[in-house]
DNA sequence: ACTGAATAACAATTCAAA
DNA sequence: TTTGAATTGTTATTCAGT
């Protein structure tokens, strides 16, 4: 249950200003997953987020911001979010994803600027890393699934 | 006393651990400021300061991150700390800082990057500021001057 | 406008349970 | 190990005074 929501926070938290734990217990009743306050209060810690005072009086809680603008953290976040599987096949690698998330993180592996990737392609729910040789794909199959693991 | 109890807070929580708004009123205090932690709650509102939970179980306040990585906002709140006068003679800026953090403004200076600056150099209360050309002088000290008024 | 005292609102923890 | 109920601890706001 505790990833599920976890996941399900920061996405509500990204989508909506969200200024209480209250509001967020509320948010997550409408979702279908009924929680209290002191489980809520335990999601922020383990999650690290932080509740910061906006230029307009209110609070509202967010993601720790080093995490934001930190890459291998964005990727790590969108694969445990999307990932599925990763095999290497000759010089590729075929990552699949959960439906209408490959583009997302095909663009955070492309932002990782891997000196043996030399691109990606996406579809739906598919992206290829297009190594720059097949032994290298291999490793990057395996990398990708460490990220997971 | 508003300006300099939050400038200390600052500098407080920049320096240790501060988790709860207790801890910083008696912190205060002991720098010779007392105040309640009514106080507190809205300097932490106006200052955009976060509790941020930490790995090993306990939070700390903090500044807002993005303001730690912003440039032009470390450079404000570096002149809003140390500054004392901003003053052009012919191609250059003479700025005065309080004793000992001339060098602090002047890599931050340097930091920015700007076009129309050559370079820095700095004492321990006087930095200059080498422009291009002279126009650029008088132009560059009403910058420095806006920032902080 | 700024502040403290009191209070209300909110968040973290304890304790017990599953 | 995870959770909720109750509790305690902490923080935001109200209200009054300067």
């Amino acid at each position: 249950m505790k990833g599920l929501r976890q996941r399900k926070i920061r996405e509500i938290i990204s989508e909506r200003d969200i200024g209480t734990q209250k509001a967020l217990v509320e948010a997550l009743r409408n979702e279908g997953l009924p929680v209290t306050q002191a489980t809520i209060s335990r999601d922020i810690k383990e999650m690290q987020l932080v509740k910061v005072p906006l230029e307009d009086g209110t609070y509202k809680y967010a993601l720790p911001q080093d995490q934001r603008f930190n890459p291998s953290q964005k990727l790590r976040r969108a694969l445990l979010d999307h990932f599925v599987s990763a095999e290497a096949a000759e010089n590729l690698v075929v990552v699949k994803c959960l439906p209408g998330t490959a583009n997302a993180v095909a663009s955070l592996i492309d932002g990782m600027n891997w000196p043996e990737v030399v691109g990606t392609v996406s579809g739906d729910d598919t992206l290829l890393i297009v190594c720059r040789a097949r032994d290298k794909a291999e490793e990057m199959a395996r990398r990708i699934r460490g990220i997971v693991s």
